[in-house]
DNA sequence: TGGGATTACCTTTTT
DNA sequence: GGTAATCCCA
């Protein structure tokens, strides 16, 4: 059933390197795809390729990737590019693939059909109890701490057995690691991390499904390969087995979340491990002019250890890149609002236009002025939808109503709203589950009985009850509405003057069930033709899966904002990025990590690729942070851009040449009495070059300055000794 | 037990 | 500076 004139018209339009990539013959292969390189269209293009010569059918077909919205843009896009169904191939994250082989195949690890998905919020919360019932000290393990312990164990594949410890401290960390892994066990519930590790020893110790699905995944398919962990790359390779290809796309470049287990050494192990012939560098760029593509090679030229790789572009070399230094922070936000509003009177739409930054504290001074001169702005990140309050308080109860034995949800709202169920019952209840090893759910109900309705203890049962009796046979979005009102959580918002939110929230989770019950519909008997669980665990998991997408007035034209991490994947007509200095981009933490400034580079490459036209760059000499004043320098990233790519729209300070000089707006330094030397102070050292003094302790005789030389990083010099001059 | 007051935190983030 | 968690008192 070859369409011999298909094939051509689906081709047409890509160049050589998206070709030839597109068209791979059946061998692993790796695509190293630059930012705006077509790399999307090249995989949608190569799996209808596939399908429509007939080398495989949709079914054959396994696509990953890290965020449901990649997902769901690549069935969007294949779904315009075929005229057949694609129901049969298998589509998604990691994690939602790895909870769909769980579901399917729940007795062979294991777990209950209806098993809960912990969140990172429930993890933590889940890890407290635990320490709590093992009485460690929170003050020497900080349960935060020790939830990046567990969760890069298990990124790496290794569970608390399997862990070396070498001294006390770790040997109770492996001890903690072991417990909560028993108490999850106990509850039925599993963290992200061990959706992945979970799925990994289905599939490694149980040869017959791992044959299954390496009979039927011919062709697995992988985006963003550079943010593969260990654990995922291990995965991949047992799915892969020794037959069938993997097919990788991924720019090392482009690589900016090691911090969280991310490694792009795997693109290298990949190479050698699945035997690669085949490396497609897809270079040419189709998003901006040359000055940004200059600028973003030039900057991602002082990393070491790369793949290597280099965009060009047919476009011309547009404008230059605009820099603006600010004598503040408020001063640079008054400028960019200022620069948006002129653009945006020019007829330029706010939605083409991104405000990004380094770190989400920044936006609030931004805010602060765009609000001020009224243009619609909207922030990305921050709280999602499924994770806040009230949302996850109705989703407890509703969880309750699937498994009386989720203690973490139970915890979670037996006193919200507050019944009369204070520290000292909770307490007891604890102590007799204990004694009876059974769930909090089930002590709860040895105490009460079948309880009476009411405040305490017997009313929280009663409730509870009430509500699994009165929702069996209802609809999805019925038992969600059920769930809401009973439990009291309708009065208690109501009640509150600022709870008209909450309850707009509440109604929102009802809406999302109706659209959740809509489309799943028709889906509740798997491939193996067995009843697969409840809607209601099926919606569970998609919360917890999906926490995102849920964005009130998507539609309006609005100036975007978010952090460099969020922007990964997005281009826009103008980028500014702002706070461009030393500290802050890169970050100061960053300094303390190994090749965390390669990692800030990267970030920074990624953040000036985003733009097509017109980039401008922002840093400013003084801001607030963390409620105090800090004094910075412009970034080594500007450093790294040649000249001529830029144009400075400003200068301030000694090489003033007069143009568009704004005028200070506060005192920029506080001059201090009987010292040479003030906060704010540019100096300069022999063997660290420029700098700026930051800092200062001790008296007059023995006075020891902290200086920030930016390149030469942070310094404590002692005056008495470093030869510094003023400038 | 629960609400008001005080105090520790503070990069980046998807699942 | 802003928030979330914890503390303390009625």
């Amino acid at each position: 059933m070859m369409n011999s004139t298909a094939p051509t018209l689906l081709l047409a339009g890509l160049n050589d390197k998206q070709l030839e990539a597109v068209t791979l013959p059946h061998q692993s292969a790796l695509i190293l795809a630059g930012a705006g390189s077509g790399k999307t269209r090249v995989l949608t293009t190569r799996i209808a390729w596939l399908i429509q010569t007939g080398q495989v059918s949709p079914h054959g077909i396994l696509s990953v990737t890290f965020t449901n919205k990649a997902a769901k843009e690549m069935l969007t896009r294949l779904g315009a590019m075929l005229p057949i169904n694609i129901r049969g191939m298998w589509a998604g994250t990691f994690h939602g693939l790895c909870n769909r082989l769980l579901r399917a195949h729940h007795r062979e690890v294991n777990l209950p059909a209806t098993f809960q998905i912990l969140d990172t919020a429930d993890q933590l919360s889940a890890i407290k109890r635990i320490m709590k019932v093992m009485n460690v000290d929170d003050e020497k393990f900080p349960p935060k701490q020790v939830l990046g312990y567990i969760n890069s164990c298990k990124e790496e594949g290794l569970r608390a057995y399997a862990v070396e410890s070498y001294d006390s401290h770790s040997q109770r960390m492996r001890e903690i690691f072991e417990e909560y892994d028993k108490q999850c066990q106990r509850e039925g519930v599993v963290d992200f991390a061990e959706l992945l590790l979970r799925c990994y020893e289905l599939l490694s110790n149980n040869a017959s499904i791992r044959e299954h699905y390496q009979h039927r995944f011919r062709y697995i398919l992988v985006d963003e390969f550079q943010d593969t962990n260990r654990l995922q790359y291990l995965w991949l390779r047992l799915l892969a087995g020794s037959d069938n290809c993997i097919f990788a796309v991924g720019d090392d470049d482009q690589s900016i979340y090691a911090f969280r287990g991310a490694r792009v050494g795997n693109m290298r192990d990949f190479e050698h491990d699945f035997n690669v012939q085949n490396i497609v560098k897809l270079e040419q760029n189709y998003r901006s002019h040359s000055n940004i593509l200059d600028a973003a090679n030039a900057i991602i030229m002082h990393n070491r250890n790369r793949l290597g790789k280099n965009l060009w572009t047919s476009a011309g070399k547009g404008e230059p890149i605009r820099v603006y230094e600010g004598y503040n922070d408020k001063d640079e936000a008054v400028f960019i609002v200022d620069e948006i509003k002129a653009l945006h009177a020019e007829g330029m739409e706010l939605g083409q236009i991104a405000l990004l930054y380094r770190s989400n504290a920044q936006s609030r001074i931004l805010e602060h002025e765009l609000f001020s001169a009224g243009l619609p702005y909207r922030v990305y990140g921050g709280l999602r939808f499924f994770e806040r309050a009230e949302v996850k308080h109705a989703l407890a109860y509703l969880r309750l109503i699937a498994s009386g034995d989720d203690d973490t949800a139970l915890l979670r709202v037996i006193n919200f709203p507050t019944r009369g169920i204070g520290a000292r019952s909770l307490e007891q209840l604890q102590e007799l589950a204990r004694q009876q090893d059974s769930s909090l759910w089930q002590a709860a109900c040895t105490k009460a009985g079948d309880g009476k309705p009411g405040r305490g203890l017997d009313g929280f049962v009663a409730l509870i009850k009430q509500m699994q009796e009165e929702s069996i046979g209802l609809t999805l979005p019925e038992q969600v509405e059920l769930a809401t009102r009973l439990s009291g959580l309708r009065d208690h918002y109501a009640a509150d003057k600022e709870g008209e939110d909450r309850i707009a929230n509440l109604d929102e989770l009802v809406n999302a069930a109706i659209a959740f019950n809509n489309q799943e519909i028709g889906m509740q008997v798997d491939e193996n033709g067995e009843v697969a669980m409840s809607i209601l665990a099926q919606f569970l998991a998609h919360a917890s899966l999906e926490s995102g997408e849920h964005q009130a007035d998507a539609g309006r034209d609005a100036l975007q904002l978010m952090t460099v991490h969020a922007a990964k994947g997005l281009e826009f007509n103008t980028v500014f990025i702002s706070g461009v200095e030393e500290g802050l981009f890169p970050h100061e933490q960053s300094s303390f990590e190994a090749n965390g400034l390669e990692e800030e580079r990267r970030l920074m490459y990624v953040a000036v690729t985003r733009a097509r036209q017109r980039l401008y760059l922002s840093f400013a000499q003084s801001r607030m942070l963390h409620g105090q004043v800090r004094y910075g320098i412009p970034s080594r990233f500007l450093d790294e851009i040649p000249e001529e790519l830029t144009k400075r729209l400003n200068s301030i300070g000694s090489k003033s040449n007069g143009y568009n000089q704004p005028v200070p707006v506060a005192p920029v330094a506080r001059p201090q009495a009987n010292m040479p030397w003030k906060i704010g102070q540019a100096v300069a050292h022999s063997k660290f070059g420029q700098g700026v003094v930051v800092n200062y302790e001790g008296n007059a005789n023995d006075l020891r300055v902290q200086v920030n030389f930016g390149k030469a990083g942070m310094k404590w010099l002692a005056l008495e000794y470093a030869k510094l001059e003023t400038l």
